[in-house]
DNA sequence: TTGAAAGCGTTACCAC
DNA sequence: GTGGTAACGCTTTCAA
């Protein structure tokens, strides 16, 4: 716990000046400094096991090389964390680290969060929701660059807040494309068994439903398009519903609104006798680590693409410093078919 | 994007000097400043919407209220999260922020992470890792006040690392409650299907389940005594092959290693026609989010103190940055046992 | 009661 | 090719 050393340090050391040691650290020896200098500093550093200070250098750069997060769930969700996962990795690869904190669901703080951030001189700042969301930007969020992971401005948001860069996954398509793959499947009869409406993705995702079955000519049954939540309880509960029904009667899929939902259906439908997905075939949605692909059967799902939509969201941010122009409005990353075990041809019946 | 107002010019407005400013803005301004330039430097300050630079604050107090986080997967796993969440809250109401960063898997980035944070001048540093491990503690992690939650250190870790405060779950016990759990209500045929024994934790759990089948005199079947895996899938065949046997033969409790592992067995159990509880009692571990309280039944689990593990590092670390000696060595906390759905009255058989 | 000055560690500029 | 100096924004000490 020695103090650690500093350019100064390592100037004496090696009999230079502070100006020598920090061009040569930067590359910029050659041409500056002699060859021999160079070595002595070199060596200096190493034996010193100097690195400069980043507070320091961040005062006299003014600029921080940290991107702020602010998150309403980060840490106890495995869905913000994916997205700040890849939040990560881009800022770590260009050199920028990254300063997480989490409102933990306390809408009022995220303004506190911000000022916090600001007050360490972040360079530019994300804000990451666990479900998409519509969103009231914190005033803070405009002084610096930056852009809404998985959620969009909402219209009583400060002025200019509608024009940050906002990256959603595309839930329509998604929801397009769950149906389409139960209709290849020769399902006629699918149930969209949505999570809740107050998340808007659930109203993209049926629109997305409906979209597929009319281009298959498909009828969509009214009371098999409800809300089924987002638990394996109420998933469990409105699948039992459904597949009471006799055969020729009930759905021969299910369309979950999550992955925990689609669980329920599944345990449902093995409660009442019915195999999947020889009986029935679920499909969840998001791709949950630790639930969908370790099920039994391994459940299909839509995988949601949270770790781009981190990556997109911190090139956002870092374009925009780099002086690109800042990237404007909203940004649809694709949705991803992961086909499992758990749907299958529609029963003859 | 304005610069920030300094306090150089909320001097200026108020008519003062910086240090003024200083004296005031940081509650000792009584005694030292006039009463009526306080409340014009109060106003200039609140008119210029200053706040203090953290990152100036910092180099100049050579603390930067910062302590760094390593993780070998924070963010992925809902685990390291909730273990993060506890540290940054008790940081938070400190005044100190926290600095994350995830060696996503790859332990020799750690190294890396450790650099790079010592770098930012954190004040203090903690490691966390997913399930309780063993860890080789980088040498920089000696540099600061530091702490390990839910690991402790190899014996090949640098000289000193065996000292360093280390927050674990206590297994042994919650291993025991458990089985405690089973046995009081009335089962005696219990399997114990731990994780995996590359796992620390599944010894000890073991070494708990021992005592308390001990304490109440009732013998252990070895053949009962096995490695499940962590997974739905492995859980799901470990059951099968247990719960086939007929009535009399088979175990009237299962004792699984996680809780997904403990889905997969009610899963095998529903498959074999089995109610759970009444035919077959099933225990988790863990009080996984998003899995134990929603599933169906309820899972009757042992919760991991992660949280309180994340605090009590966070304190461990801070304690030693107040002057307070550093806490050494390990600190176990208690598990709790959270009986739900999923267990029962043992079958009259 | 107030203000001037030093210093934290860095880098960039400018004389030498 | 080299080394001194200023500046980033803050807090604290000391002198007026």
């Amino acid at each position: 716990m020695t103090r650690k050393a500093t350019a100064l340090d390592v100037a004496r050391r090696a009999g230079v000046s502070r100006s020598a040691v920090s061009l040569v650290l930067n590359g910029r020896g050659d041409g500056n400094v002699a060859k021999d200098s160079q070595e002595r500093i070199l060596a200096a550093a190493a034996e010193l096991n100097y690195t400069p200070n980043a507070i320091a250098r961040s005062l006299r750069d003014q600029r921080s090389r940290v991107i702020g997060l602010v998150s309403d769930q980060a840490v106890t969700s495995p869905f913000d964390g994916e997205i700040i996962a890849g939040a990560d990795a881009v800022a770590r690869s260009r050199g920028f680290v990254t300063l997480a904190t989490d409102t933990e669901q306390d809408a009022l703080r995220d303004l506190d969060a911000v000022r916090t951030l600001l007050d360490r001189q972040v360079d530019g700042l994300i804000y990451v929701t666990v479900g998409l969301h519509e969103l009231h930007v914190p005033q803070g969020m405009l002084a610096v660059p930056a852009a809404l992971a998985n959620c969009y401005a909402s219209p009583d948001s400060p002025p200019g807040a509608s024009a940050l860069p906002s990256i959603q996954p595309d839930e329509v398509t998604g929801g397009h494309d769950a149906a389409a793959h139960l209709i290849g499947l020769g399902h006629r009869r699918i149930a969209f068994l949505g999570g809740e409406y107050s998340s808007p993705a659930v109203a993209l995702r049926e629109a997305g439903f409906r979209a597929a079955m009319a281009e298959a000519g498909l009828p969509v049954r009214e009371d098999w398009v409800l809300e089924a939540g987002w638990d394996i309880a109420p998933g469990h509960a409105a699948a039992t519903a459904l597949l009471s029904a006799p055969a020729g009667e009930r759905p021969t899929a299910l369309l979950g609104g999550n992955d925990r939902a689609a669980v329920g259906m599944v345990l449902a439908a093995a409660r009442l006798g019915l195999d999947v997905p020889r009986d029935v075939s679920v499909m969840g949605y998001d791709d949950e680590q630790r639930v969908a692909s370790v099920m039994v059967p391994a459940l299909s799902t839509v995988a949601l693409p949270l770790r781009r939509i981190g990556e997109e969201a911190m090139r956002a941010v870092l374009g925009a410093l780099d002086g690109g122009g800042p990237a404007r409005g909203p940004l649809l990353i694709p949705c991803e078919l992961t086909p499992r075990y758990s749907t299958g041809p529609a029963p003859a019946v």
